[in-house]
Order: C-alpha cells, then structure tokens, then sequence
RNA sequence: GCCCACGUAGCUCAGAUGGUAGAGCGCAUCCUUGGUAAGGAUGAGGUCACCGGUUCAAUUCCGGUCGUGGGCUCCA
C-alpha cells in the first residue's frame, strides 16, 4: 500500500500509509504528551474524528481538549452520554430529540411523561460516571437513510425519523457508545475516558424544534470541562453569577420591588433605587443638552388613530394594550414614543436649515410581554426608554450617527462599559422605502462605524421592515452581553405622517427619521448596572455615598451635626446613631455597599473631624467636615466626566 | 401563552400520614456606652398566596386563579 503525506500545520510532514486514521497519523507527528490531548482533528474547515479513515495528503490540525472546540467535542459528547444513561435508566418510555453543545454546556431534550427530578439528576450522573469509566470508544457508522429511518421507526424514535426526513440525504451517520446509538453528525471523543468533569445544572420545558406547535419536551441542561478543576471553577462563577443578581440586590439594597396587587412586570421603585434612577437620569439629560439634543416630554396616551397611522395598530398590535374610550373616542396606551415626537415635528413648518432636530424623552412605554417572558428589571411591561429621535437631510445623515455613536459610547463609557460587541443589521426580505434608500442610509450606518474605528459584524438581512439598524452589546463585568443600544434609521414612518421640510430649492421634501436609545430601557440598564458593579456603584451615582455612625450616644449631637451639614451641602448622605456597637454598624454599612463610612467618637467630636472607613476596609486619616464634602463632589464631578 | 418546580412572619427558610405553626435575621422595649464586619434580655409580628372542593376537621389532599423561578417562544 502507498504512503500519504500527512502533516500538523507549519509542521514537516510524515509519510504513513494509506487509510491510516487520524489518530495513527497524528501518533507519528506529535509527542505522546500532546497525542493525550488530542480528541478530534480538523481538515480544511470541518471537523473530524480520530477514527476518520486518510487517503490522500492531508494537513491536519489537531483539537486539544481544552480548547474551545475541544470542548466543544466533549460536551457533545457527554450529551450522548447523558441520553445513553436516560436511556438506561428510564427505558424506551424516553424519546431522544437532540443533544448538541452549547455555549457553556450541553442539553438533550427528552420526551417522557413523568418530570425528572432533582433525585433523577443524581441518579442519571452516577450512571453517565458508570458509563464514562468503562472507556467506551465512540464507533461511528455511515448507513443509508432509508435503513436509519426503519431503525429508528422500529424503536418509536420519531424525532430521529423526522430528523432523517428533513435532513434529505441518502446517507446519515450513526454514533454508538456502549449499547446505545444515536443519530449524530458528530465528531466525537475517541473514547469516553475523557468524560471525567460533568454536572447536570436544571431541567426545563423546550417544544420540538423551538416551535410551540410542537411537543413539549424536557430538557436536560448540564455543563462539562476536561478536568473537575474547570467544572469548579465554572460552577463557582455560576455562584458568583447568582449573588450578583439584580432581583437578588434589588431586594437586599431595597433599590425596587414589585407587587402581586399591581401587577406583574410593573416596577415600583423604592426610595434607593429613586434616587439611583434619579441620578442616571440628571446625568443623561445634562450630557444630552451639551450635545445639542433637546429635552420634549409627551403623554402616555393617544388616540387609537394615531397608532392606525403610525401602524403600530397593524404591525404591533398584540404587544399593545388594549384600549379605552374617553368620550366615545379610543385611546391606546403608548408602547413607543415615536408618533408623539412626530407630533412635535408637525407643531411647525420646518426647514432645512433648521436641521438636524435632536429631541430626546425619558419616555416611559407599555408593552405587553408573555407572562413567561418577564424577567426582574431586565424584561417588563412598563419601562422608560431612553429614547431620542433625529430629523436630518440625507446628507447630515452620515454625521448624525458618528455624533450619536459618540455620545452613545462616552455614555457607556461612564457607566464603566468599554467592551461592546457592534453589529449592523441590513435589509430584510420585506421592508419599506427604496433600495436607493436602503443603501445610502447602509452605507452610512457603516461608514459612520468606520470612522469611529469600531469593528463590527454584519447581520445580513436581520434589519427592521423600516430601515437599517446598529445594535451595541455592552459586556459587563463577567463577560455577559447586553443588548442596550440600538440606532435605527426609519423610512416608514415619515411617509405615514407625511412629514415634510422646505428644502433649499424651495420645495419640499421628506425627511430622514432616525430612532436611537443608548441604555435602551432605565429598567434593563440599572438591572445590568446592579450585576456589573454588583451593587457596589460608584460615588457618582450611587444612592448614598456616606453613612454617619457614632462610637456611643455621646457623639450622637455631633452626627446629628455632620449629618445636616453634610446634607445641605449636597451629600447623599444616611446616619446610624442607634445605641449598638461600631463593629455592628460597619458590618450593616459593609453589606449596604455604602462607599464610605464615617465615624465619629470622641476624638472627631472634639476636633471637629470625622474618620473616612472605605468600602474596602482602609481608613482615610481623619478630615473636616468640608474637606470630605469637598473630595466627594471633587469624586463626583470626576465620575460624572461633564 | 406553553412545560416543570415553587409560594409558610418584613427577609432567608424549617415543619406536620390532615387536628389552625417554628428558627435565624430584621423590628420594638430594656440592659449595655463598646474605635473598624453580628453584645445581652424580653416582646410584638402569620387567614401558612387567593378561591372552591373532599373531610368531623385543610396551611397540609384535590381543582382552579394569581404570582415567582428555570426554560421554550416572542422582542415590527
């Protein structure tokens, strides 16, 4: 039999015979070290299994285990160990539907009539542990889909069939560990001696195929790692992740509430989280003015006329709240505050030279989301956009989003966001306005990212009806992305309200629309604030940046004093002069996430000083009432960057 | 909206094969006056989410409603 040359990438190439495997290929080209590693190879750009057969010269890379798409390959593959453990514990009343990896983890969804529980997770994990030990090999088979179908139909598997059917090929690969077989495009493990770290995390309902039509099935969610080290460390950021939880924080901070009796998805806000929204607020409209926008406030309501005209009616209508009449005429509740800035827009003959109009509203909509949707802050029924609107030529259009992608980032950038990813969606199949439109304002959107140095992804096709859009994901502090921003140029709607400048030739003319919000919502942004700083903000915005708290009752007049000075000069400032020890007070200010503490004995009492305690534990030495009032707004001023 | 789980004091939670309930924290009062993460005592506080059914008796069992959580789905 012949040689093939077959090498690693940038490696000299080896000579081994032909149809050798992968995994024998690989033995001559890389140290038994590095060979331990290995548990899948790919070839140009797919990849394959160790056991794939080699005819011909082939470069090959391989895939280490503790790579993303390592562990890619392990967490699929501990999903087949899953279902073959379900499998084996629940017999053929389970029905197996898909089990791919997924970011973090893997799921496989089941069909079965009784519930798992959580005594079934620990049952199905010592039995997956079994199954992994035994150092199965994963043994893939290629068999015509015709022969896969009876099989899979003679075992009741439907979905699998359904599978088949779709995948419309004439042949389908098969996996199989142990006594269990799977349809599986694979790749896999070679074996399942790598299958060593692995935890299922929860089970929930998921429809076949993600459409409510469908059944229901359950599906099993867990995560692996190729050591019990990284399944630690995963699962402790997990915990991290849960302590950081805004509804958690919410509560503890007493930053917001809701009520059975109002309603769900309706936030009321508590005198801290008042404060805290009240500062974001003042912020984003002081920053607003200073880039020329200008401030509108318009109603909750409007004729039921007026959202026929926009096509709100038409296009969401089931995301609206249903109406009510006032003097026998309909009125809707608000879910965006586009047709009322249009009002303003019409209040007056416009010009081009009066262009751009930069209006902005802290407009608070109502939308009616699926009980199932909503979500502490982070998902609503009634919310406050930050939103803007910007009437422009075309020509300024280009202009007008490089301005509104700055102020957008400075802002962000505030709040402590300098991670975004940035993607530009285009035309959708069924849109509005002109291709020339839709071009020009595309490639605006673009150059405008270009200009400002910022990569981005193109989502083709994913752009609204109405025009082209930038949507800004901010990460916070542990890498999870937030949809916040979003800038849309809109064609629609100043066709449907005819709305119209002179232009310098004297005639007039449609202007361009362009809706943006930067926080998106105050709901959802000051939700990813409170998991970002986790509840520690800064001085700037946090809602009390000191607290008084005396050493006995003897200083108590004396906090009282520093107290009322402190406030009038502008602090956010609380007092705790109850008769209980100082180590008790600083615990409750820790737990509080009060910046700085101040403590008063005797000694401040007589020198007129108070003692600055941090959050973090160290003592500043001790400063005048007016000094420290001084270095918190010097703080604040520099946290506010205006 | 759908599937599953859950709903007991302000908060976090325990509890009984069906006989109207407990802890810790918090709160109130008193003692204590203590310099950098919980001093002590006493006490108040619950229609066991709501409505209905079964039962001599329901917070407990059953049904429904509402709410919360994990997902699915939705987010022109």
């Amino acid at each position: 039999m012949s040689d093939i040359a077959v090498s690693v990438q940038d490696g000299e190439p080896a000579a081994v015979p032909a149809n050798s495997t992968v995994q024998e290929a690989l033995s001559k080209l890389l140290s038994n070290k590095q060979r331990k590693r290995v548990v899948a190879a790919k070839v140009g750009d797919s990849i394959v299994d160790l056991t794939t057969i080699l005819t011909e010269d082939t470069v090959l890379s391989p895939i280490m285990i503790d790579t993303p798409e390592g562990l890619d390959v392990l967490r699929h593959s501990t999903a087949h160990i899953m279902a073959h453990a379900v499998r084996d514990l629940f017999g053929a009343d389970v029905k197996v539907a898909i089990g791919p990896s997924i970011e973090n983890g893997f799921y496989y969804d089941f069909l079965r009539s009784e519930p798992f529980t959580p005594e079934d997770f620990e049952k199905i994990e010592a039995r997956m542990a079994e199954i992994a030990n035994q150092n199965l090999p994963f043994i893939r088979t290629e068999i015509a889909s015709s022969d896969a179908t009876r099989a899979f139909e003679a075992e009741g598997e439907k979905y699998k069939v359904e599978l088949i059917r779709d995948l419309q090929t004439d042949a389908v690969s098969l996996y199989s560990v142990g006594g269990f077989q799977d349809l599986c495009r694979g790749p896999h493990l070679p074996n399942t001696s790598f299958i060593k770290a692995f935890k299922l995390l929860r089970v929930a309902g998921a429809y076949w195929r993600g459409d409510e039509k469908n059944d229901v099935l359950q599906r099993i969610y867990g995560t692996a790692f190729f050591d019990a080290k990284e399944l630690k460390k995963y699962l402790n950021a997990l915990e991290e992740a849960k302590k950081r939880d805004h509804r958690r924080l919410g509560k503890e901070l007493q930053l917001f509430t809701t009520d059975d009796q109002i309603g769900p998805g309706l936030i009321l806000w508590q005198p801290k989280g008042a404060q805290l929204r009240r500062l974001i607020e003042d912020y984003w409209k002081d920053e607003h003015y200073r880039h020329d926008y200008d401030l509108l406030y318009t109603p909750h309501i409007a004729r039921q006329d007026l959202w026929k005209t926009s096509g709100h009616l038409d296009f969401y209508g089931e995301n609206m709240y249903s109406g009510m009449d006032i003097d026998e005429v309909r009125y809707q509740l608000k879910p965006m505050n586009c047709p009322f800035h249009i009002g303003v827009y019409k209040s007056d003959k416009r010009s081009y030279r009066e262009f751009p109009l930069r209006w902005c509203e802290l407009g608070t909509v109502y939308r009616y989301e699926r009980a199932g949707a909503l979500h502490g802050l982070l998902r609503v029924r009634g919310f406050t956009q930050d939103d803007a609107h910007i009437f422009c030529r075309p020509d300024q259009l280009e202009d007008e989003i490089y301005n509104i992608l700055e102020l957008n980032l400075h802002i962000l950038k505030n709040f402590g966001f300098a991670d975004y990813d940035i993607y530009l969606s285009t035309r959708p199949e069924k849109y509005v306005g002109s291709d020339e439109n839709w071009e020009a304002a595309t490639n605006a959107l673009k150059l405008a990212l270009e200009k400002k140095g910022l990569g981005f992804e193109i989502d083709p096709g994913e752009g609204v009806f109405y025009g082209p859009k930038i949507d800004i994901k901010i990460k916070d502090q542990l890498g999870r992305a937030w949809q916040c921003s979003t800038i849309q140029v809109d064609f629609n709607l100043p066709e449907r309200f005819k709305m119209t400048y002179v232009g310098a030739d004297n005639t007039e003319h449609q202007p361009i629309m362009i809706h943006r919000a930067l926080m998106g919502s105050l709901e959802r942004f000051i939700g990813v604030l409170i998991e970002h700083y986790a509840g520690a903000f800064p001085l700037w915005f946090t809602p009390i940046q000191a607290r008084i708290m005396n050493i006995t009752d003897d200083q108590a007049d004396y906090g009282l004093e520093v107290y009322e000075k402190l406030r009038k000069a502008g602090l956010r400032i609380e007092k705790d002069l109850r008769n209980e020890k100082l180590n008790y007070k600083i615990r409750e200010a820790q737990l509080a996430k009060i910046p700085y503490m101040l403590i008063i004995g005797d000694k401040e009492k007589e020198d007129g000083t108070v003692t600055v305690r941090l959050r973090d534990g160290k003592n500043l030495p001790p400063m005048s009432i007016a000094e420290f009032a001084a270095k918190v707004q010097e703080e604040v001023q520099a946290g506010r960057g205006i």
